[in-house]
DNA sequence: CAATACCGGACAGATTCCGCCCGGATGAGG
DNA sequence: CCTCATCCGGGCGGAATCTGTCCGGTATTG
């Protein structure tokens, strides 16, 4: 930043994002030194911003609270920021329960941008292709989420109403410990006073949250994306599968995510449990991954591998 | 009036309070020269407010027609869906140069916002956590990327300076047909002059792009993300192979990106041409997609299949 | 009291700003 | 096409403002 006038204005954006700054974390951000930083201040009241400052121990800068902000200036680096990322939330089903919201942002955004700049925007997302793929939104309630949110935050409990995947609703009391987004779907993980363990739900099946007395604490080291996913691994398939590779836990673990199954370290390789619902499935995965491997169980999926080497067999021969 | 910031922001004021106004006018009211107010709104359209110039009689500066709009108003789902986009941008790699435009510009929309919302979306930001992968941004100039929508938008040809990946730079005349993000990457395909053929650039080896004169028609039947994801499926793997897939086209094209090869309908199903650098590779993949197949070539695939059978046999058959 | 944090004058050197000059581009109207 | 009015922006030398440093001082909290 080579002018006054732009590092001036960059601190009252700092100060206008909230909350209270020292000199010396501003002057860091802006690179200039703690006195230049109380001469910017005394220039932003000059200005006739209202800039408090309070000395002494937990001492700084802030705006006045009641001052009144300008209308939202963005630039263009920022507007094309927010409309690409209101696609690609809208692509990653991100987008919550009222489901034009993205639509209806991004209208409300170009209308308070340069006729310009919204007409090269419109360029973009006119030409533009992605290759990711759609998700199928499974969108939570606004305030479902946001109530959930605030309470994994501040560790308050909630009353949760909740259907089940075969329909049977009822009311959780939850320690939400957090939020994890995968694949298109909400879901938070947390203690279930019901259960009494840790248990995880979907959002997009929570009717209602509500917070609740109390205060809990996350238990030490917990970590909510394993949670989820172990959680989505563990569940009831038809069939469980434990399968000796013939590799090492490094390889496996880049190849073989944790929502497949577990993976555990022995002598030999790397055991992988896990429940699946097809094993002629299974048999194609494990060909897939190109390590030999040793069946532990079940038997049947012995009938499934040996049939798949067969039909390979076939298409070797075939022809000519 | 002792600073120039103070008189940028003065000239901000006086053409909020609306119409136009002529160089000479706003120099008087300034009491600056023309040449210094010509000066002040460079510097205002640098910190993203919206200046228009006309040129020539009845000429003169005023705010872009928008500017003055109420200040946004968004609604709680919208702000979750535009503040959730930003991260989704980011962590795929959608963002642009200037780094931390998602940053600043999740500031400024969380500025316009209610105070309770804002801490509110603070909360979620804080608890969530996301299992897709976070790609390494490759990201375009903002300029380049927005010249290149427009160009392909209004078919109209561009000169770019390229980069190539061994580090020659040159001068490219392009038909943009369109762009495609991929991977964490912006591509721009077209007819590129000097090569006379059809060809793609990653953007951030794109140093500048320039509308020049001219106008093109896109072929029939283009589509820029087949083309793309072809050209980067096109490299020049060690073998051609070339496989009858006992499937339908529709589910084929479920299972098989465009980035692993050219699917075929043909009579007795579908035919997959591609390159691969290792034939075991190539037979893992196929037993693992579990329709049968016929293998055209190489004929080395087919020993390949057969060895894979064989592994698959022993260790259906080994320990119980 | 000790530790932390804002305060602001003064000075020399650094950096940015400014008026002036001027050739050039643009656009409306005749 | 021409005329007139108006914006455009590089370059230069001098003027104005900015900046870091130094430092003694005030305010606040535990």
């Amino acid at each position: 930043m080579t002018r006054p006038t732009a590092r001036v204005l960059a601190l009252l954006e700092i100060l206008q994002a909230g909350g209270g700054f020292t000199v010396a974390d501003l002057a860091g951000r802006l690179g200039v030194d703690e006195r230049t930083v109380r001469r910017y201040a005394a220039h932003l009241a000059d200005l006739g911003i209202p800039v408090e400052a309070r000395r002494g121990r937990y001492g700084g800068y802030r705006l006045a609270p009641g001052y009144k902000l300008p209308p939202l200036m963005l630039t263009d680096e920022e507007a094309v920021a927010v409309v690409l990322g209101l696609v690609a939330a809208t692509r990653a089903g991100l987008v919550t329960a009222e489901g034009a919201a993205a639509e209806s942002a991004t209208a409300k955004i170009r209308r308070v941008l340069p006729a310009v700049l919204a007409r090269r925007i419109d360029s973009l997302l006119d030409t533009v292709d992605f290759t990711a793929p759609v998700r199928k939104p499974a969108p939570p309630g606004i305030e479902v989420l946001l109530v959930l949110a605030e309470a994994a935050r501040h560790q308050q409990p909630v009353s949760i109403t909740y259907t089940s995947w075969h329909g049977r609703a009822g009311e959780r009391q939850l320690d939400p410990y957090g939020l994890v987004f995968h694949a298109g779907r909400w879901y938070v993980t947390g203690h279930d006073h019901d259960r009494r363990a840790v248990r995880t739900f979907r959002l997009d099946r929570i009717g209602t949250a509500r917070p609740t007395q109390g205060r809990f604490d996350i238990p030490a080291g917990f970590d909510p994306t394993t949670q989820v996913l172990s959680g989505l691994a563990a569940v009831p398939y038809a069939h469980e599968m434990s399968v000796l590779l013939h590799t090492s836990l490094e390889q496996a673990q880049r190849r073989i995510p944790p929502s497949v199954g577990t993976l555990t370290e022995v002598p030999d390789g790397v055991r992988l449990t896990t429940r699946v619902e097809r094993l002629d499935g299974a048999a194609q995965m494990l060909a897939g991954l190109g390590w030999s491997f040793t069946i532990d169980r079940p038997d049947e999926l012995k009938n499934k591998v040996r049939a798949l080497a067969a039909r390979l067999l076939t298409a070797a021969n075939a022809g000519g």
